[in-house]
DNA sequence: CTTGGGTATGAAACCGCTTTCTTTGTCGAG
DNA sequence: CTCGACAAAGAAAGCGGTTTCATACCCAAG
């Protein structure tokens, strides 16, 4: 049971009282010298046998990894790093890494990263110019999926210059060179609002939507219009609204029309199923009841769309998929360097519930 | 704007055109070397530039800083771990990683360790056996927090012979020589036990839990045993069930208990929100009224707990406190490897809704 | 009995950085 | 004027691997 007191120091230099003599392996994790030395071949042999058997003749392959097992020998990940300039390890940076909706991405990622052997380093970003010291671990990335809910060119720049593979997810469809994994926003806005037209007037149909500098926020917007337009009417002002992504907004935004009298009979695509529940709560107040007196429609299919009552229309975004299909993206682009950047397009669905079924309409069916 | 073709290969041995000449730096990321050159000094100088300012004469550092920033470079990661043995990279190994429960404790988490400079990679470790391969990055990691929901000796086993140090987060109890961090489940669960007792008569109380094997049911299930058996009235087995931490479990329980005209004028702890919501749901079909006919407690806080009607009294678990203790642990005992292991308990807090303030509560107060 | 082509190994060159050891000045003191 | 202490900078020894290159052997072909 002999310890190592050297370490105590916490700063030990290199080598001495180590190369000295193989002799008692410290309580160091053994190196590829020691088991080299315990299997008395040469540390090239022991090399091969962990990445090249077929070079090795069969003897000695087993006599090197008797020594492995009995030295418990695992390759130092540092080293091998060097060589190789590879770590296995994939960064993830997501704009805020709370909430249900980034832990689903990163449910999908994560999946599929293991799936091929990698890892997965996240990090919220929500720091933008707090420390100094580096932000991401750079360096250490074989490769980095950026979440960007806004422009932040930023980010982008330190990649690049790190020079680390990139893929980037939902966000910046300027983005020229990089790949890139989209979320159709705007057709699951178009499909949201085409459901809405089929039970009730383009002109009492209502988008109510989030910030409106968000990438998502616009092109649900984009879509929403589009239908409208397209049904030959072309959206007012009035009929569009942009606020936060939250219960509140939504709450407010539906208390004053309804104030106006605005919403009976009417339609409502909100920008998330916050808004959409905020918008819930003020018709029920308001003594308006949802699927029957006014249509409301989500986004997102939170947990909270299936469990509120009504039950919520709303537009499912295929968070898993995605957050797998950047890891995807990203890997490839790891193994073909040179491949031409590809972007993906993954559409999201309509999950219709009782917020836009009226009695009548389930009863007709 | 030279390309080097040299890497298309992907296997390109070290040296050779590189070692040859410093001359026209090639796209290969800039050495401390390159610097050294660019500097005209010695890397070693270069590297105390870095690390030990204050041993390099003003004028040089002044010099190695310009040659540094000329050349964008960046400390090769690998080269340095292994020299130091440290990549400020902190693993987080959770039983599963959707849902927003653990979200919130990676939002802890993220935000502790990036404040000391650390990093997170995270991992579902939901695959046991699974890839042969490493799971986690052991070797790359200068520490890991593990979570355990039910007893896996397994990964300790790995990771203690990684070598790696190691926190548990709210699990095994018996885990000897590490330090852990535990949330006080049976305390939330008394707290949340008397405030039913505080209205409702000890007989009438009931838990439903999740899965019994699992360690936060039963401390809670524990602590609401205790509180009544204190009261002067120990739980008949029939007040206690066990099932899963779903909606449909506790819906189900409900349904079961009002049938058999049970439930009436109790008041029940679920094991999570969710259950709680089961119940709440099941009453309401049966036309029993929440605050009023009946007393619901959730458990952990979740999103939901606002949002539903009533609004859910329950107990919550600080979740983002917990990851950042996690961190915080982990970041002292890499400091200081020979510190006696600590565990630290974190309280939870009764958050009083209104499913548990009857109307006569209400106006009474 | 050479000679040529495999096959199995070892020796050694690096990867890029940190840290000890040395070396070289610079000065104030003796 | 000489000497020792001290500050600044370089040379070089690794850290623990991977991969090239060279070596040694074995065997069939000439």
């Amino acid at each position: 049971m002999k310890r190592v007191i050297n370490k105590s120091t916490s700063r030990s230099p290199g080598g001495s009282a180590r190369a000295s003599s193989r002799v008692a392996s410290a309580r160091t994790a053994a190196s590829i010298q020691d088991v080299a030395a315990e299997a008395a071949v040469s540390i090239a042999t022991v090399s091969r046998v962990l990445n090249n058997p077929n070079l090795v003749s069969e003897g000695t392959a087993t006599k090197v990894r008797a020594a492995i097992d009995k030295l418990g020998y695992r390759p130092n990940a540092f080293a091998q790093g060097l060589m190789t300039r590879t770590s296995r390890v994939l960064g993830i940076a997501l704009p805020d890494i709370h909430g249900e909706f980034y832990s689903q991405l990163l449910l999908g990622a994560d999946a599929e990263a293991r799936k091929s052997g990698y890892h997965l380093l996240v990090s919220s970003d929500a720091r933008a110019g707090d420390m100094p010291g580096p932000n991401l671990a750079f360096g250490l990335l074989d490769g980095l999926a950026i979440m960007l809910t806004e422009p932040n060119p930023q980010i982008l720049k330190e990649a690049n210059a790190a020079g680390v593979p990139l893929v980037l997810v939902d966000g910046d469809p300027s983005a020229g060179a990089h790949d890139v994994i989209l979320v159709d926003n705007e057709s699951g806005a178009r499909d949201a609002t085409a459901h809405l037209l089929s039970r009730c007037q383009p002109s009492h149909c209502y988008f109510v939507g989030g910030p409106k500098e968000n990438f998502d926020t616009a092109s649900r917007a984009k879509g929403f219009a589009a239908v409208l337009s397209e049904s030959g009417s072309k959206p007012k002002p009035a009929q569009m609204a942009f606020g936060q992504y939250s219960f509140e907004w939504g709450r407010g935004w539906a208390a004053g029309m309804i104030g106006r009298g605005l919403l009976r009979g009417a339609g409502v695509l909100a920008g998330n199923d916050d808004i959409a529940y905020g918008v819930i709560h003020a018709a029920r107040e308001a003594g308006l009841v949802v699927p029957d007196d006014l249509l409301v429609i989500g986004f997102d299919d939170t947990r909270l769309a299936s469990l509120i009552q009504p039950t919520l229309t709303t537009v499912r975004i295929p968070l898993p998929e995605v957050g797998a299909a950047a890891v995807r993206a990203l890997i490839n682009r790891i193994e073909s360097p040179d491949a031409p950047a590809e972007s993906l397009m993954l559409k999201p669905s309509l999950i219709v519930r009782e917020s836009t079924s009226p009695r009548e309409w389930r009863h007709g069916k």
